[in-house]
RNA sequence: GUGGUCGUAGCUCAGCUCGGUUAGAGCGCCAGGUUGUGGCCCUGGAGGUCGGGGGUUCAAGUCCCCUCGGUCACCCCA
């Protein structure tokens, strides 16, 4: 007996129709992001292990989820990407594009960790990222891009949560007071947290642990510790979000998982979904990352949005089903020959989409298919309609009647009727 | 990686507590009722190594152990 297979642990088969709203969710956000002026990339899938460990060397994403490639000379490290922003850093470096280069993606992504719903070892990612100016109108054309993208697709339960985690000056003032606070409650915290303090104190803010929770809220917060240059460019995309109307949550503890974020950060949570995976996206500034990958000392913006969790969440709202059908005629035949063949083929030909069935079956069993098409039309050719040179034009989704019509005038006819049924 | 929980037709699930003829239902699929017509209805059919392996027993879907997978929480993130 044959050996049975499934797909590989967090790993899954998309089949339809979950896998057409997934196309349609892909090309909207292209299409939103192209009328932003923003252009297409295709990185690699893997990347040398260095390009992915300069996200952060604290991070569990390098530390203990990276897909690594076993290559055949055995020195090469190479590894599955877990994200795209560090690969669309390295782009810029290796290829100095103009600036600001703003551009987006989609495709998967790789992590090494325990399954669970709405988080798996494969998943996928739709991005935009703006490299080459640090202007706070930029933090704001990136995050309405995606909020308009939400608002587009019908999510409503989507907030946007918004922090800044400073840079520079700011920042290591901040991570020391940060330290010192820690120290002296280190006998309350969870020994988890414990253990996440010594590796990087900011992530203990993002502790979910009840024990934490008291310690976590009276800690010291970024915001009060920004520079003044940090200061007045949060300001301005505050300021940029209220112009555009855009709510969002001030969120001291929002820190993010990955080391290269600086200044802006922000993530879309959505109320629809369990607290543990709400979160749909998310992203910031990382004004850093391509100098750390050998490039110049550019500033950069972007968010990603998680695939399977947008959809988890249209689900939840009860919004962006599945496309209709693009089978607008069904060809029903129960002649012998190549009618069947050559009238589908005529109708595709003329930009019609049209399906029939196969294996010569009943007419009953083939109009059984037709309606399981989704087509608004059958098409059928019988005995009768071959000897007077006539199809027969049925409409399956309204109540007119059946009509014949000549053969030779079967595409204009057709279209006439789907025009008629449109609605 | 840690802990909990679940795994029986393609799908959703009964049966397991208390081991005992050929393992059931609904939906879906195929065919017929209707020798030229889908949806509604009726009838029939196909489809299962009860996730996999081992053990206990005269006997295991049912009890025990291991393992794989789903799921939930933690960790972390999309």
């Amino acid at each position: 007996m044959a050996d049975t297979f499934q797909a590989p642990r967090g790993t899954r088969d998309i089949l339809a129709p979950e896998s057409e709203r997934w196309h349609v969710l892909v090309a909207r956000f292209a299409h939103a992001a192209r009328q932003a002026g923003y252009r297409p990339v295709i990185p690699p899938m893997f990347e040398d292990l260095a390009v992915f460990q300069r996200v952060g060397e604290s991070t569990d994403v390098v530390r203990k989820e990276m897909f690594l490639l076993e290559a055949r000379d055995g020195d090469a490290r190479q590894a599955l990407r877990p994200e795209q922003t560090a690969s669309v850093c390295r782009m810029f470096a290796q290829h100095r594009p103009a600036t600001p280069w703003k551009v987006f993606y989609s495709g998967s992504n790789f992590r090494y960790e325990r399954p669970q719903k709405g988080r798996y070892r494969q998943f996928d990612q739709v991005g935009a990222e703006v490299l080459g100016t640090d202007d706070p109108d930029v933090d704001v054309e990136i995050i309405a891009l995606a909020w308009r993208f939400f608002e587009q697709i019908g999510l409503r339960q989507v907030s946007l949560q918004l922090n800044s985690l400073g840079d520079g000056e700011g920042r290591a003032n901040y991570l020391a007071s940060l330290r010192e606070y820690f120290g002296v409650h280190v006998g309350a915290l969870s020994a988890q947290s414990r253990e996440t303090l010594s590796i990087n104190p900011l992530r203990v803010l993002d502790s979910k642990r009840p024990e934490d929770g008291e310690i976590v809220a009276g800690a010291p917060r970024m915001v009060d510790h920004l520079s003044p240059q940090d200061r007045a460019h949060f300001d301005g995309v505050r300021a940029g979000l209220d112009a555009l109307h855009i709510p969002y949550e001030l969120t001291p503890r929002l820190v993010r998982g990955l080391d290269y974020y600086t200044r802006t950060t922000f993530e879309f949570a959505s109320a629809a979904l369990d607290a543990a995976q709400n979160a749909v996206g998310g992203g910031g500034r990382y004004d850093g990352l391509v100098a750390d990958l050998g490039g110049p000392g550019v500033a950069g913006v972007g968010f990603a949005l998680g695939v399977d969790r947008i959809l988890l969440a249209c689900d939840a709202e009860e919004t962006f089903g599945p496309p209709p059908s693009a089978v607008d005629v069904f060809v029903v035949s129960t002649v012998a020959g190549t009618d069947a063949l050559e009238l589908t083929a005529e109708l595709r030909a003329a930009g019609i989409g049209a399906d029939r069935a196969f294996d010569s079956r009943s007419m009953k069993s083939q109009m059984k298919a037709a309606d399981r098409s989704g087509a608004r039309l059958a098409l059928i050719v019988g005995s009768q309609e071959l000897e007077s040179g006539n199809v027969m034009l049925r409409p399956l989704r309204a109540d007119t009647h059946q009509q014949l019509v000549p053969r030779v005038e079967v595409v204009a006819r057709v279209r006439a009727a789907l025009d008629a049924t449109e609605s």
